[in-house]
DNA sequence: GTGCTGCATTGATAAGCGTCAATGAATACG
DNA sequence: CGTATTCATTGACGCTTATCAATGCAGCAC
């Protein structure tokens, strides 16, 4: 979305994506059991404090990729601990993973955070 | 916020909270530890498909209030575990409760449910 | 008062999770 | 080839959590 500034000082946001908002949110109606059942995994991967640092590690990396070398350097924690939660991470697919050599490149999907992002909104009150 | 349309077609978002939209997403910049300490255990309180279910019944419910006992006969729990994940729910912010009577109102908080989308969003392209 | 209903709390149990040391696999270098 | 480096996997440990049965507590009706 890009933002600009209407003469009457209301805040513009022009939607350019519509999967942001176009998603069925979770106070539109009742999500299924099957429903909360593939989400909830999504939401858990980011109910953890150091997964969340990592989240906006990567994220906020300019080139949008991060090395795994990097990121355990970043906590104080073992690199199988960092490596654990990566692999959550990725199988919760907000991450993707490629390797280039010796190193392997951490990336966000940005798709499945908008996604999620999108299941919060609520509707104007 | 409400929705209008602009003469262009652009859609526009009046925002009216700030709040919603004003928040660092965790893509931005890399968050600090402290404030991954305080942003996991709401994720982590939607982590759960019971507890997702619950936020969604509430939430989609017409006058955005509902009493325990309609919550609890839409699951195939007893009604303390209901009642344990809607206190874990409570404690997390995301929803509060009114006692009228015999009978207990939950209603969701729906500033909490837009501060963690705002965290989720990822800035264009 | 007694009893009943709606909801919260307690205590117990089994499963899950975060963390580590140790090990394994893949690539690069000499 | 052997060695070093980067990252993933395994196995084990302690802590947390989801669930239930039993109990407690607050309002209502009688």
């Amino acid at each position: 979305m890009s933002i600009q500034h209407a003469p009457e000082g209301v805040t513009i946001l022009a939607v350019t994506s519509v999967a942001a908002c176009a998603q069925p949110a979770l106070v539109s109606e009742p999500i299924d059991e099957a429903s909360a059942a593939g989400l909830a995994p999504v939401f858990k991967a980011l109910g953890d404090p150091v997964r969340l640092r990592l989240v906006s590690l990567i994220g906020a990396r300019q080139g949008g990729e991060v090395c795994v070398c990097d990121l355990t350097s970043a906590f104080n924690l073992s690199q199988p601990t960092i490596s654990h939660h990566l692999k959550v991470l990725r199988e919760a697919g907000l991450i993707d993973s490629q390797r280039r050599g010796t190193w392997v490149y951490y990336r966000l999907v940005p798709a499945a955070l908008e996604r999620m992002a999108g299941l919060l909104t609520v509707p104007a009150g």
